[in-house]
DNA sequence: TGTTAATGTGACCGGGTGGTCATAGCTAGG
DNA sequence: CCTAGCTATGACCACCCGGTCACATTAACA
């Protein structure tokens, strides 16, 4: 937790030092992020960083809760539902493509995101990414629920399971497409962006065939 | 590339240091991972790594590069495609509980697979996964093809995007139920062999229920 | 203005890092 | 036994790390 000296801070020397640390993080990830890289792009001292913080990891870890809290409230007008008229499928597509349109013009969310999922250490990973889980269940959970009971999906539909292939699409689909080089078999690191949102529909498309109903 | 000197190397010798660097690099990652732990753990002077690798990122490549083709030679006896009579799915959750197996079996080469999938440093992301994709969509895609020749999954099947879904659960299935506490909404993180078996064989009927032709 | 409490600062600490290199040891061929 | 070439070694280098702390600065209030 951070210490009450980081609340009373004054807004833009804390802003400073928040931006300054999702960049370095971000970037280098937990454990190779520098807190001396840190200090100086914010143009602060090193010593203050620990008036804010216990050590390294309360300080990354009030980071990354931030962050995942700021996603969130940008994602909250998109997880109303679908519009009248509009089936769950082209919901869902939309909602994806929020997401992932989000990403690409929020750099510094998007490189924490990706530094908090492709942490290696056990117990930092643990601690870092069960509040983001329970997040994401929060927010998708009541879209499935309400599509089984509009009948668009099957009632007897394996709501985990889709869950759980949601839970690990949606980073991925956040974070690969970023990425250089990189292909996975489907042209998914692609920088345009429709052809990203293109390839992303398949493979929501591919989950979610199990449950739709045809109709 | 290893220089010659490694190959010279006495068997035994060449075993220690690989065993020592897969430990410490699986357990640590890449760039956490220390030269000097792995070649005191290897019982070796740090000057000989220097005499096998150019430097610390040709010592780590090869780990990982040999790691995966170990993986890959243990899994080709899966890899024959369904027996007489056996259904499409039926043998992909043969192949995946054997996947499953032989990482529960076989901790070095899990962390290994875990550190590198989970490296953050683009540059080396892109190095050490390029080779992995390569050999997993060779391995996957005959089998799918073969599907679609008898008649098992629908003739206009995805299978771009089948592919990318397995390339993306595969590794998840293997790291994800070993990690203690995290819990993705399904109970996916579970230590009993047949409890995982069970809810890897439901994300893999997910993941192929738009594919399946109903007989 | 004087006093007190809160906050800012950066030199400094012990420790770990990847990488080097002069030296020593070993082994094969003569 | 000598030599030539490969291999093994670990002290050493420059650098960076997270964290501390004695002190300077600021702000609030009497």
């Amino acid at each position: 937790m951070p210490r009450p000296t980081w609340d009373n801070l004054e807004q833009r020397r804390r802003a400073r030092v928040l931006q300054a640390a999702m960049a370095e993080f971000g970037h280098r990830g937990y454990s190779r992020g520098s807190l001396n890289v840190i200090a100086r792009e914010a143009g602060v001292a090193k010593g203050s960083l620990f008036q804010y913080f216990d050590d390294k990891f309360d300080f990354f870890a009030h980071v990354a809760e931030q962050t995942s809290l700021t996603v969130y409230a940008a994602m909250t007008p998109h997880l109303t539902g679908p519009r009248e008229g509009e089936n769950f499928l082209a919901y869902f597509n939309r909602l994806v493509d929020a997401w992932m349109e989000y990403m690409a013009r929020h750099p510094l969310e998007r490189a924490v995101t990706a530094a908090t999922n492709l942490e290696l250490d056990p117990q930092i990973r643990q601690v870092i990414r069960e509040p983001v889980h329970r997040l994401y269940t929060q927010a998708l959970r009541p879209l499935l629920d309400q599509a089984v009971g509009s009948g668009e999906l099957g009632a007897d539909t394996d709501l985990e399971a889709l869950l759980a292939m949601l839970i690990l699409l949606l980073p991925h689909l956040a974070l690969a497409p970023f990425e250089p080089g990189l292909d996975a078999g489907l042209a998914l690191y692609e920088t345009s962006p429709t052809t990203r949102s293109r390839h992303a529909a398949r493979l929501v498309a591919t989950v979610f065939a199990s449950a739709l109903i045809q109709t």
